[in-house]
DNA sequence: TCTGGGGTCCTAGGACCC
DNA sequence: TCTGGGGTCCTAGGACCC
């Protein structure tokens, strides 16, 4: 049996174990740059805050309710979730940390699958004062929909365990077909086209015409949910294939010029990303965007992949390739919302094959790379950076309701008695 | 005015190889 | 007249996840 452990609002949560006054009013977190509702509280949905909701969309709801609005502050949840999947390896010797927020622990041949789910909950509740929910199941999609169902049902208590043929029959019958974890959208307006609206209708439906509209992905999560298990844990986890550093900007940017210093910056924190992996990257990819919500303007989205010749970390040299691209792709005159770069084709450094006539010297980028990354890491992002990323900081994105880094930083901590705790 | 960011996997089609 | 078959690699696009 797997269980899938997943915290309740988890960003919310986060906020208020450390700002006790969040508790039982309507709190939401906001998404990078302050633009969607990544996270609501239950008083929050309530008042009718959807999730992934523009915040300037909700304007209203948020003043009339008084809901609390905060940034999105990924080095507290980073932290707490770390604490989180500490305290769940207690409970099991496998544990697949499968997002910020949730795990898989295999509990195979363990009894009182239901008393364990309920200390679970205990546990993790006193320790870090964060709720979390625990659904059992044969097969992790069945565990899915289990923690599905005790999110939703107040009378579990946070607990569902589907342990017979009759329990989980009942439990597909009442979860939509998009509630299924592989299903979403597209597939699920798909599904309702051929009359399917639940999970347990589509667990019936003729496996060829999934595998031949729905992949093997699909025919996978079929079989899952029949109990057959095709998804095992991953206790370790597997080498990153590829990295993304992108941004909207807080105003839209246009000449190549402006549109430069944003991807310098953005490849270098790219860099950064490869070499925490330990890897090199083969290819890098740079991309441009448009601001697809409006329809005032001709919308362009355009790419580019270019192929190193020796896979590379050095910023330095990934900063050539995307200021190549850029220069390729970049179209005079259009008004850019967003920029990224993606280094892909990761390989370890030391399954790097050089090049018998490679002009660059490696040991002088690497050097450069571990002052730079020492530097960084001790006095705070961007102290040492690339001359082409130029002064300003034009693409900068809002992060106005910023918690404290309560859990990682000395000099933010929670002071009792004092009155320095709310901002 | 203001609409996120970072990943994965699969498929189809084209280029190329022997 | 008759113009193969089997494979790899790459990329773009589409779907999904949190």
């Amino acid at each position: 049996m797997y269980a899938l452990v997943d915290c309740n609002s988890f960003y919310v949560s986060c906020e208020r174990v450390f700002d006790p006054g969040l508790r039982g009013v309507p709190v939401v977190v906001l998404s990078n740059n302050d633009g969607c509702v990544v996270a609501r509280s239950a008083e929050a949905k309530a008042c009718g805050i959807g999730m992934g909701a523009p915040i300037f969309k909700m304007k209203e709801a948020v003043k009339r309710y008084g809901v609390r609005v905060f940034s999105s502050n990924y080095t507290l949840y980073g932290d707490m979730s770390a604490r989180v999947m500490n305290v769940l390896g207690r409970f099991s010797p496998g544990v697949e940390v499968y997002s910020i927020d949730e795990a898989f622990l295999d509990l195979s041949g363990m009894e009182g699958l239901k008393e364990y789910g309920y200390r679970i909950r205990e546990v993790v509740g006193l320790e870090l004062g964060l709720p979390v929910c625990v659904g059992v199941g044969r097969t992790k999609t069945l565990a899915k929909v289990a923690n599905r169902i005790a999110k939703r049902h107040g009378r579990l208590r946070g607990v569902c365990v589907i342990d017979t043929a009759e329990k989980e029959r009942r439990a597909l019958e009442m979860t939509p077909v998009d509630g299924v974890w592989g299903i979403g959208g597209r597939l699920s307006k798909k599904l309702g086209r051929q009359g399917v609206r639940t999970a347990l209708e589509f667990s019936e439906m003729p496996s060829a015409w999934v595998r031949k509209h729905m992949s093997v992905v699909g025919l996978r999560t079929q079989r899952e949910l029949a109990g057959e298990a095709c998804l095992s844990l991953e206790l370790v986890r597997p080498r990153k294939k590829s990295v993304c550093v992108s941004r909207s900007f807080g105003s839209d940017i246009e000449g190549l010029g402006k549109l430069k210093e944003a991807l310098s910056a953005f490849v270098s924190m790219c860099g950064a990303k490869v070499r925490e992996e330990g890897c090199c990257a083969s290819t890098l990819t740079v991309l441009l965007m448009t601001n697809r919500f409006r329809t005032d303007i001709p919308h362009c989205s355009d790419q580019l992949t270019v192929p190193l010749p020796v896979p590379s970390d050095s910023d330095l040299e990934l900063a050539g390739y995307a200021m190549r691209a850029a220069e390729r792709i970049h179209r005079e005159g259009v008004r850019y919302k967003k920029a990224g770069v993606i280094a892909g084709g990761l390989v370890p450094k030391n399954e790097v094959t050089g090049d018998l006539f490679d002009k660059v010297d490696r040991e002088r980028h690497a050097a450069l790379s571990l002052a730079t990354d020492r530097l960084n890491g001790k006095f705070g992002a961007g102290t040492v950076k690339l001359g082409s990323q130029g002064p300003g900081r034009g693409w900068s994105h809002r992060q106005e309701r910023l918690s404290r880094r309560f859990s990682t930083r000395w000099e933010e901590l929670v002071e009792v008695g004092g009155g320095r705790n709310l901002p």
